[in-house]
DNA sequence: TTGCAACTACGAAACATTTCGTATATATTT
DNA sequence: AAATATATACGAAATGTTTCGTAGTTGCAA
């Protein structure tokens, strides 16, 4: 089962931070790292709420019901999660092609010095062990 | 304006086979390159004319209608609207870590050498631009 | 103990996207 | 000329996602 765009932010807060509750996963979403302009209305609290029921339903979440306040745990791995879902944007956008999406990627001139080293040694690192 | 999934598949016709009537559109999009099990049901002729019609009015294509069938052109580029793309999906899934996405990419071993060497000339490239 | 604050549950509205049926017009075939 | 095939237009249903209001419950403070 992959994520819709508002429950992957929710992962990405739970995966961050580990098990939270609502109140603290509404909080992360609405704390934006980068204040937006104009201001973003804020989510709902019930909203982040629904969400995180339909996520349980889902199988995305789990949640420990002994308190209160339940306590909301990622069900997916975050790099299960992240390559299917790359594996989608590739198909859609790149025809499924990988060095495609890479070229792009890196392409436009915006790529760090020490970005491309980490990657270069990736590359290094995946040719030897061929 | 970016597009949706479905405006994307059309996009991606029209880039790949250039100016085409709403019944080439259509034929592309159920001509599968891999036949799908079980095989997809094929998209309606008036869907794919609904949608390029919407497309129209969002500027995401053009239309010339001096005959009877009319002939769709993309009205946004490939490489721009791939960035744009890009951009919104590594903000989502990897918080905008570029390299993130990379390493997801190619760290499955799936990418192949011929691959790996592509991509490495190009980081080659854009270190010798710094 | 009364009232306020914080919680869950859940239906349903609001919104976005995709799909197609039907009406109508124009060309082509018989 | 009539029947058939092919086209566009467009409303609206179907589907999927996000949002929130409201009801009801539980804990806590006055």
């Amino acid at each position: 089962m992959t994520p819709t765009d508002s429950e992957l932010a929710i992962l990405r807060v739970l995966w961050q931070q580990g098990p939270a509750t609502v109140r603290a996963v509404n909080e992360a979403l609405n704390d934006p790292p980068l204040p937006a302009d104009p201001p973003e209305r804020p989510i709902g609290y019930t909203t982040t709420l629904k969400l995180l029921q339909l996520m349980t339903e889902k199988g995305l979440v789990t949640r420990d019901e002994s308190q209160r306040s339940h306590v909301y745990s990622p069900a997916v791995a975050e790099e299960r999660t992240q390559k299917s879902l790359l594996r989608r944007f590739v198909d859609a956008t790149f025809g499924g092609s990988r060095s495609e999406l890479v070229l792009r990627a890196l392409g436009d001139g915006q790529a760090t010095p020490a970005e491309l080293a980490e990657i270069k040694r990736l590359i290094e690192k995946l040719e030897g062990d061929a």
